[in-house]
DNA sequence: GGAAGATTGTCTGCTCAGCAGACGATCTGC
DNA sequence: GCAGATCGTCTGCTGAGCAGACAATCTTCC
């Protein structure tokens, strides 16, 4: 076709480099092995760190909500909580408004120890984006953040989860602290 | 604490939307689903498709280097390149200069195919960043390419791999196009 | 030249994650 | 009260991934 040979001067196994999916695979692998040994000493590593977190944040979420928002099977979303439950990180407490629900809420040592992995977390992160210049950064963070949004949109189990905020407890940071 | 009760406006579920892994997860996540519906029919689905990308864009590789480029296993990629084979998109070529060797060389059909894919591909990822704007879109890709090799340059197996050129066939396209 | 070690590609077997299906407990609608 | 749906759990199957062994081949050193 062209005059040109090829146009790839460099390398001599690839240009996938400047495949957009490549990259995006890469970089995701890359953060995935940055964060890896930060979480790795957490109940169920970055799973279970994603789901402290949603747990956290959010107000109590049952595990169906939990495990659609985070894309994990329910049947595996048993387990992952097991093991949060054994690490003292999370709770489960029963929904009196609907017994078969278990409402997940965080206990204080699970707050601590999410903000405390958030921090290393981020940290690791920097040192991911370190080939970027200061502006460029934030820049990338924007535009991912509102990629993920979009992107979540077009799909089943996004953001969207409605429950109700409520104050918190003495050993668990709870939504509907209840009768106990 | 602070004085506002929380940050989280509008979803109830999690405000995981900010953080910057769960977004790349999601983004991943959802650039995989929609380039899946594309190569679904092809051989090995998304591997196959990036396996015969670097087949092609590269010099003949062997296994072993394409393996580590493409991060999978050499054991994976006997079966990978198996049904690439069958498929008729790359042949398996004994080098002669090590026989112990098979350099990977992508034929006429597997060269036609790889164009097609790609094509499709794109569109889908334009379907991805449709939330951006036109320009955005266009830094998004620039970071995230120069991230993947920044990224890609503290890990083992990254995007060197020397390979020098040969001669062409007439089923089979290989790298230097010569008199073709 | 020949022996020892390294490398490439293949095959085998093990392990583990993920998912479908079934089940009891519970809620909702009639 | 009864049928159907939902939540959380358990069981069993399937498939991917990886370590290990192997033959063929190359390289290094004596």
């Amino acid at each position: 076709m062209g005059s040109e040979p090829r146009t790839v001067p460099v390398t001599g196994c690839a240009d996938l480099a400047e495949d957009f999916g490549f990259s995006l695979m890469a970089v995701a692998h890359a953060y995935r092995t940055a964060v890896s040994s930060v979480l790795a000493g957490v109940a169920q590593g970055a799973r279970g760190f994603q789901t402290l977190a949603a747990v956290v944040e959010g107000d109590g979420p049952d595990q169906v909500t939990l495990a659609g928002y985070l894309r994990i099977d329910r049947t595996v979303m048993t387990y992952l909580l097991d093991d949060l439950v054994a690490a003292g990180l999370v709770e489960r407490r029963l929904d009196p408004a609907d017994r078969r629900r278990r409402r997940i809420v965080a206990t204080r040592r699970g707050v601590d120890t999410l903000r405390d992995l958030q921090r290393q977390v981020r940290a690791a992160e920097d040192g991911l984006l370190f080939g970027l210049e200061e502006d460029e950064r934030e820049v990338f963070r924007t535009l991912l953040v509102r990629l993920a949004r979009t992107a979540a949109d077009g799909e089943p189990g996004g953001p969207s989860c409605e429950v109700d905020a409520d104050p918190c407890d003495d050993t668990t940071v709870s939504p509907a602290p209840g009768p106990g």
